[in-house]
DNA sequence: TGAACATATGAATATACATTCATATATGAT
DNA sequence: ATCATATATGAATGTATATTCATATGTTCA
């Protein structure tokens, strides 16, 4: 059936208040921006590199020594670390055999700071 | 083959800087609610919630509106939706046939934007 | 009451991703 | 040079999840 001029909004087709969708539609940061955004949550998405970042937050470990911490083996431990080398948020240095990590962004403690308030903000309210 | 006593100590089975463990160990926060903080991460780690929660910051808007806005299907909006109300993100009003979401927590502004700041920061620098 | 419509939802599918396993690389010690 | 060790990495596997599809629910209007 096709619609005709004037008829009723459609949601299918057409917006029921087009002139919010447009007015927001003009704000919305471009798409690309919202990707990394979004990737780059999906980085703190995870336990395992929640508890990595956050040990870094105290002090700069080996593979070895968060592997022992997290009671996970050491390859896991070396993937997810890269991952969050990819994401600039963690760096490292080399002593010998022994690789060191340690935070690089100095945002780490207040993101995760935020998450954590939110939680307790929430379990708090239920 | 066995590991003797008092032989050094071994990656896989002990840590090489014992102290530096135990004491990250006891400052780490307690493993539900690291728990809860990914899942709450996890949320913001996909570009459409990204794109609804930034819709939202602007103004309330109905399930298809936001379909119209981000060109996608009315199903996939509304299962992101009860996503976003399960974690506490969004409320919504009931007006007729018409649902309503908005905002439930004044802190989505402040980690989005944060998130961002990292993205241009990194951008920046290579 | 029945038709049109806005939204919700369960099942299915396709994709992303966390961990494991096996193995490669690099460094230090003997 | 050989061996032990610390880390990195590619492939495989299992699990989580985003979207689609079909359909259910609830509301308005005629």
């Amino acid at each position: 059936m096709i619609n005709e001029k004037n008829s009723i909004p459609l949601c299918e087709s057409n917006c029921i208040h087009e002139d919010v969708v447009n007015r927001v539609k003009e704000n919305l940061p471009d798409d690309e921006l919202l990707g990394e955004a979004a990737d780059f949550f999906k980085v703190f998405g995870d336990k395992t590199r929640i508890k990595i970042l956050l040990a870094l937050l105290d002090s700069e470990m080996c593979v070895c020594d968060i592997a022992c911490l997290l009671d996970m083996s050491q390859s896991a431990i070396s993937h997810q670390l890269r991952v969050l080398k990819n994401s600039n948020l963690v760096k490292n240095r080399k002593d010998g055999k022994v690789v060191y990590y340690s935070l690089d962004d100095e945002h780490v403690k207040e993101i995760i700071g935020q998450g954590i308030v939110h939680i307790r903000h929430k379990n708090r309210g239920e």
